[in-house]
DNA sequence: CTTGAATGAGACATCAATGTCTCACATGGG
DNA sequence: CCCATGTGAGACATTGATGTCTCATTCAAG
């Protein structure tokens, strides 16, 4: 009787509902409780054993967002060796997580005037700091500011995840892509109609 | 007793109404057809006399968007001129539309199965040609592809208002962050951790 | 002044999603 | 075997947005 919380099995098939409402929300994210649930393999009304409403299921969608995106912010070393490569780690670790990132990056702009989860302050503060790393180290250019590049890089996560998505860009191109268009530009390092040389 | 405060002449023509509502939804996308007549300064039964329901407004919000960045791309002129200046330019026409098309960028990807509005087709190809002239010219390299591209300035573009609107960028920087970091990328054309380099 | 069109206010039914509930089943441990 | 727990299925009320309707008011044209 006494709630028995968390046990073994039931922190499994949590986790397995959360990555299923994963999936699903991010090609629809108006799916409703009841598609989540069956993309689950689950009941509606176990589904709500889990969480409590939709509400919680997106906080806790969120959570393992943040969580991953951390994870893959750690393992990617950002303090470590050339900014640019740290960049170019990090993308890669985070590329897994792209969908769900993309989801939880439009969903935020719903979150209104309510609370935001302090887990993406942190995040956005570690990004930033790499990118201010690579500004101090005269690897990065210091006309753009951290915070816009931090930005410029979900959005470009979220758009490639999207291309993706609906087959406009090839799976195994996206963390190139990005990287490349993000450090390096469109233009042409020794492009012909270069007219500003410093 | 209808104390009627608001201004004597309400004449509101639909694009009035239209004008409103992309500006309430870009902030608001989950905005009622209440808040949105509040809005406009109507009713919501004037609302609905202008437009069948939400689903026509936001068609009506699309094609407008459309028809906005339609125009800014003809005005930048896309065929003249080295491509990036035109990319430049392209940018800066449609600044001023930009928190629209961040609203209907996200609010596509809502748009499941259903029909998608050949407008945007009209508009990725054009963006497109631009890039794969750039490419054709030297200007730009080639192993970034042009639909890539053409995902990634969208991309930027709604990451750039939504940071504008939050006030984590300058708005007299928006142009030149977008274009800075699209045309050159983020790391120095000198930068001394340089290696890869022919 | 009279009339007609457009509007605002609000009532009302509808509909979809949600949250809560009960009940039956089945599975595993005692 | 018996029972407790978790689950699936479904009924049910609730909520919020929506679409439709009526009616009084306002404003401008005649």
């Amino acid at each position: 009787m006494s709630h028995m919380g968390y046990g073994c099995l039931m922190a499994v098939d949590r986790d397995h509902v959360l990555r299923s409402a994963a999936a699903l929300l991010t090609r629809k994210s108006t799916a409703t409780m009841d598609e989540v649930a069956k993309a689950a393999g689950i009941s509606r009304a176990t589904l709500h054993r889990h969480f409590a409403g939709r509400d919680a299921l997106v906080r806790a969608l969120e959570a393992l967002g943040i969580a991953e995106c951390q994870a893959a912010l750690a393992a990617a070393r950002p303090d470590e060796g050339p900014a640019a490569d740290a960049v170019r780690r990090l993308v890669a670790a985070i590329e897994p997580h792209a969908p769900l990132l993309a989801f939880l990056y439009t969903e935020n702009q719903l979150f209104e005037g309510e609370e935001q989860n302090e887990g993406w302050a942190a995040m956005d503060e570690r990004v930033a700091a790499l990118f201010r790393r690579g500004q101090a180290s005269g690897e990065f250019r210091i006309d753009l500011t951290p915070a816009w590049l931090t930005e410029a890089l979900y959005g470009l996560l979220a758009s490639a995840a999207w291309a993706v998505a609906e087959g406009r860009v090839a799976p195994k191109d996206f963390t190139h892509m990005i990287v490349e268009l993000l450090l390096g530009g469109v233009r042409r390092p020794d492009a012909p109609a270069r007219r500003k040389e410093s």
